[in-house]
Order: C-alpha cells, then structure tokens, then sequence
DNA sequence: TGTACATTATATGTTTTTATATTATATTGA
DNA sequence: TCAATATAATATAAAAACATATAATGTACA
C-alpha cells in the first residue's frame, strides 16, 4: 500500500468529535441496515418494521438515535411518519461504505 | 434531500457485520487521529506519541485494536516499530470522512 | 559476553460508561 | 376505539477508559 493521503492534523483534531459522533451512530448493525433502507428513499417506520425486522420499541429507539445524530428527519403523513436522510455527510459515507463493502457502486437516483 | 442512493438490502445485511466492526474500529477519537497520521505515511509509534499526547500503554493499546481488525500493519526497523494502512476500505474511509468533516480534498501524494 | 537503556507490547485490576432488551405506557390521528 | 409511533423505566450486559506494573526485543558498549 504505497497511496497516501495528507491529512491536516488539526483539522482533523478539531472535528474528530463531531465525526466520532457520526461514526458511532453507524456502527450498529440495525442502525446501518436503517439507513441503508433510508437512504434508498423515505420509508416509514412500518416499513422498516418489516423490512428488517426489528421489534417496534428498538426500531422506535434506534430511528430516536438517528434523529438525535442529525442523520435523519421526518415527515408525518397521517398515522405514518416517513424518515429520510438529513446528512449528506452521512449519505457520503454510506456511498463509500456501500462501494467498499458491498462490492458495487450504487446507482444514483433523484 | 432529493438525492439517494439504490443500495441492496441483502448485500449490505451481509456484509453489515464485517462494517460495523470497521466502524466501530474508528468510531473513537485516538484511533481516528491515529489513522489520520497512519495515513498520511507511515509512523513509527514514538512518533504519533509525540504527535497526538497519548500516553504510551493506552497508545499500544489502541494501535493493537487497529492491528486486531486488520486496519494496520507493522514493520521493524530496530527498536522501531513503523504502522502503515493495510486496509483500502479504511483509507476510501478516512478520505470521505476528510472531505465531509474537514472541508477540503485530501491532495493523493505518490 | 553481560549489563543498561530505549522502544514497544502485554497483563491486570478498577471504575465508569454505554449499549441493548424488555415491558409498560403515552401520544397522535383516523 | 384502533393503528401507528414514541417515550419511559428498568435491568443487565458489555465495553471503554485509565493506571500501574511488567515483559519482550533490540542496540550499544564496557
């Protein structure tokens, strides 16, 4: 591995918090299938239910983690609420993560 | 946010676990900084003591978590021991993460 | 050789923090 | 009232953080 990258330290230093904070909200199996599912567009919280099976109250507390971490928002529709993507760095990063670990590059979208 | 991405479920469910554990990995403020120099070239272990004031048995300690999830490796040269990257999902990591949270293109040297 | 020193790693114990699951209950809208 | 979602309360487990001590490996040099 010979590709480097140079990095200033403290740019790094000073929002290595605020990164870590991101980073531990995705490092959480549900939470990463979460918004993996999110990130392919709005779902609501049946939806996701469904999709990945997580029972009502973790899901509840996992999609409040989310919100709390300024990766998602919501939209209420009646009964529903739809969650999306809020973070575009966190979009950036589940690109990657996407490319890196899945063995593909996602297709973009609108 | 109208932009998303089309991911796979499956795909990524399958590779969640082996994610999660690279985030994890880099979800704590030393072990961030330490890939930061890491990935800037290699360090000898004097050398990121120096550079980012963590004392000694908690910087080995860190530096074995890197080592441990393969993020890492090492070479010796005398008393030095000199850390490089080993992962290349990790460094396409740490440059999104530089791009998103530091506000600049990492320059690729070599 | 043997000894001292430098560099790095490992081991261990303690304390705190954080994470997760469960069950119950509340809120909001149709 | 029912359906959808959120919050609260609690228990438990797991993990991190931190300090101290010690080990391993390499070099230098008397």
């Amino acid at each position: 591995m010979t590709v480097h990258l140079e990095i200033d330290l403290d740019d790094m230093r000073a929002s290595a918090s605020r990164t870590c904070g991101m980073l531990k909200t995705l490092a959480n199996p549900d939470r990463l299938l979460l918004l993996c599912q999110i990130s392919q567009g709005e779902r609501c919280v049946g939806e996701l239910e469904e999709a990945l099976d997580i029972h009502q109250p973790t899901l509840s507390q996992q999609l409040g983690v989310l919100r709390d971490e300024g990766l998602v928002t919501t939209r209420r529709d009646g009964k529903r609420i739809y969650y999306s993507i809020a973070s575009k760095e966190a979009l950036a990063v589940m690109k990657v993560l996407y490319e890196q670990y899945c063995g593909g590059k996602p297709k973009r979208t609108r």
